[in-house]
DNA sequence: ATCCTACGATGGACTTCGTCCAAGTCAAGA
DNA sequence: TCTTGACTTGGACGAAGTCCATCGTAGGAT
């Protein structure tokens, strides 16, 4: 995240007040927000802001590569800042926190090729499910 | 899904002319439909089906542990009848295709245990993303 | 420093997906 | 056949997200 404004300005975007809290809000030690928890951490600085502009900001983000979307059971999506180091999600059934992982096996290499059907693997997601210690 | 009739009458529920169509749209060769695919389907058989029965209905189906929830992006979620043999997916980037697989590593194993936070881990889901033959 | 203007922000309507509820219906046991 | 409480229904409601006409402004041009 450290230098988005910049990358922001390299392409040509033109840097709002609304871009910059929005990317300071996610840059801080909050993670895995959703886009109205993003967008109620914003207003506190910039009270005015939208919740329109914060969906728009988070979708060109999502489309920079800087911020992932984590999907969810149900729920509202939640946006995930720690987009440079690849992981995975642990995820507490019963509070829905969410803990950034990094299982060691490879998970791409764990599907057979006569089970890949021609399909052009780029990517696998995992989801880890299970109880935390304060919901056990 | 076969003797699921059997099962629901086992747990003491009433079969009703609605819960049996939405087990044989489930039973039939169509997977991974949304509810209201479930529901127009069903409403071939049974015009006049609500869908509040269909939400209802599929929602005890999970419960019962018949049927699965497959969290897509963002979208409607999918109901999956394939419960009986665990197993993960392939997702199409492109046009949306979930397929069937079956990887060979140990998911849960690989997650280190100084990265488990205490949370008891009950279970593990992967998602393959890439582009089908049609598609690339 | 001021002006221009295209890009961004705004808020409210709208859509999609799903839940809730009061009232009516009916499966199945007595 | 009767009874009854579980099931179904349609419509209101709610949460999450998108769309759009209009207004505002960042930043290049002068
Ligand atoms: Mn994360
Ligand atoms: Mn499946
Ligand atoms: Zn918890
Ligand atoms: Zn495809």
């Amino acid at each position: 995240m450290s230098d988005l404004l910049g990358r922001l300005r390299g392409r040509g975007w033109r840097m709002t007040s609304q871009r910059r809290v929005v990317a300071e809000v996610l840059d801080g030690d909050h993670v895995h927000l959703t886009a109205d928890e993003v967008h109620l951490r914003a207003a506190e600085r910039l009270p005015e802001i939208s919740r329109a502009t914060v969906y728009n900001t988070l979708g060109e983000l999502v489309v920079l590569g800087e911020v992932l979307e984590v999907s969810t059971v149900g729920r509202a999506k939640r946006y995930d800042p720690n987009a440079r180091r690849p992981h995975q999600h642990l995820v507490c059934s019963g509070c829905g926190t969410v803990r950034d992982v990094h299982p060691v096996g490879n998970a791409i290499g764990d599907l057979p090729e006569e089970e890949r059907f021609g399909f052009a693997v780029g990517s696998v997601e995992i989801t880890y499910r299970g109880l935390c210690p304060a919901c056990a």
